[in-house]
RNA sequence: GGCCCGUUCGUCUAUCGGUUAGGACACCAGAUUUUCAUUCUGGUAAGAGGGGUUCGACUCCCCUACGGGCUGCCA
């Protein structure tokens, strides 16, 4: 099969994987799902996972992206090792390689002018054809060299083809005839991106390279950069894109697409991580997953070719399983986090606490973060309990007159179910009525909502005192 | 325009020439439940189209369609 013929593995090499966004705006979930890639790839073989930021692009690039985006990763929990790398601050040691690419003779200094290519593009369009830009400077006799500005583009082989053993797509090949001489540095001596990314992956020792799909024709270009310098070409593996719910590629107009977006909008890192993972990659029927097990299973050979789309609704489901396996621990301190990035306020030191001993109720029942909050509503709240629109209904004279006898019989028992049922069971016998009519004005008395978790489990969170107080409270 | 990549239920996917094409989400039905939810049971639902190769193709090859990418002194 192409895909096995495709791998080159270096046993030999520690692993290392890098992530490198250019810091042009927030991390977009799918950079967010090729960092975890990366990570999962590294760190599941005990190698080294890299972050650097490809700011060479001075007009786009800023400071506010690239804390963006460390917030991002830190979030989603992917550390990486050592320094951030700038490019941007390595341009130096690029020149020094674009100049020893002279000095091989597998680069030139071209003194075409911008104006001189967009002529000769120009031309062609009107012709109605496309050709490549052939640099007159090529094979010049320096001698004929002007005084002036120059970029150094690659002497790039004109005939045969490039190969690009990927461990994702399989073998690809490259005419070598549809690829021109690329500019590696440009006329202010700063360096372009295809001449950066060989430098530094290969500087950095990186041994992988997973990323977007939108790379792998330039794989081609690179891997000529590669050769040039007779560098060891890395493990390539360009994955598929993530695309909308519609098909479409992403954009802002499918809403939310930076990762922190997610954060605010409740859903755990854990499930974030184990839905992403499983977004274009899969092992067997595994579904729900742990990050260790991810860990464990993660590999090239399981990702798919085609792109994925996000699925909400999946997403979903994966944070609730989440949450109901995170512990009570960690799920608090997520939530904090969580209340930070929604700008909601934040938990008193009471609230903890009872939301603490009611988690056990509440946590299978919630899908993101909001709405274990309101799952645990009832928890939250102080007296005056103020009951919502649809639990108000609930709490008309009669079932008042309900509660108002069944508080006393509350006094003088030891709180816990065993106790409390039979009381509850009696009294709405004495009534008349189910045991659902009287659950209702007591979750519209504890909770001031219809839809809450069993009255008992209510009772036993918030205690004998304030549940007798909030029945009286709504009882007159 | 040229080149490159992709295409299995609505969605994420399994399958690596021989399966009643499996699982998950979603959806529908039923059961459990004091509400909602959870949980449980069952169900609907797929190989883009056309040619080959082969005893046999979802799987290999070609063409077409559709989607995406690259084709910058952007990354």
């Amino acid at each position: 099969m192409s895909r096995e013929e495709a791998t080159s593995p270096d046993v030999s090499r520690p692993v290392v994987t890098r992530f490198a966004p250019s810091p042009t705006g927030y991390l977009h979930i799918g950079g967010a799902r090729t960092a975890l890639f990366n990570w999962l790839y590294a760190r599941g073989r005990g190698g080294k996972f890299l972050l650097r930021i490809e700011d060479t692009d001075r007009e786009r690039s800023t400071p506010e992206a690239t804390a963006a985006i460390l917030r991002g990763l830190t979030w989603l929990g992917l550390d990486w090792d050592g320094e951030v790398v700038s490019q941007f601050e390595r341009k130096d040691r690029h020149a020094e390689v674009a100049r020893e690419m002279l000095a091989r003779g597998t680069a030139y200094k071209c003194f075409s002018t911008q104006e001189e290519i967009a002529a000769f593009r120009a031309e062609a369009e009107a012709r109605g054809s496309y050709a490549l830009f052939q640099s007159p400077w090529r094979d010049a006799d320096p001698a004929t060299f002007p005084d002036a500005p120059f970029v150094i583009r690659m002497k790039a082989p004109r005939t045969g083809e490039t190969i690009i053993n990927d461990e994702v797509q399989g073998r690809v090949v490259i005419q070598n005839s549809s690829l021109d001489d690329m500019i590696c540095l440009r006329s202010d001596a700063t360096p372009t991106y295809m001449l950066a990314v060989v430098v530094d992956d290969h500087d950095m020792g990186v041994t992988h390279v997973i990323r977007g799909d939108d790379h792998l024709n330039n794989a081609a270009r690179q891997q000529m950069i590669y050769d040039a310098m007779g560098w060891e070409i890395p493990v390539w593996a360009h994955i598929p894109l993530i695309h909308g719910p519609d098909g479409k590629k992403l954009s802002k107009r499918h809403g939310a697409t930076g990762v922190e977006d997610y954060q605010a909008m409740g859903y755990p890192a854990a499930g974030m991580r184990n839905y992403l993972t499983r977004l274009g990659w899969a092992h067997g029927d595994a579904e729900i997953f742990t990050t260790e097990q991810a860990l464990q299973m993660f590999d090239l050979a399981g990702i798919g070719r085609g792109p994925a789309r996000l699925d909400f609704k999946k997403l979903e489901n994966t944070c609730g399983h989440h949450i109901a396996m995170s512990d009570d621990a960690a799920l608090l301190h997520e939530l904090t986090a969580y209340l930070v990035a929604a700008g909601k306020p934040a938990l008193t030191n009471r609230q903890n606490t009872l939301l603490k001993s009611a988690l056990y109720c509440v946590k299978d029942r919630a899908k993101t973060l909001p709405e274990l909050l309101e799952k645990a509503h009832f928890a939250l709240i102080s007296r005056p309990v103020q009951p919502d629109e649809a639990s108000a209904k609930s709490l008309d004279t009669v079932s008042r007159g309900i509660l108002q006898t069944l508080t006393p019989q509350l006094r003088n028992v030891s709180w816990t179910k065993d106790a409390l049922e039979p009381i509850l069971t009696q009294v709405a016998a004495e009534n008349g009525i189910g045991f659902g009519k009287l659950a209702a004005p007591l979750r519209a008395a504890l909770a001031g909502r219809s839809v809450t978790p069993s009255v008992y489990d209510m009772m036993l969170v918030i205690g004998q005192d304030e549940t007798i107080a909030r029945l009286q409270d709504a009882a007159v």
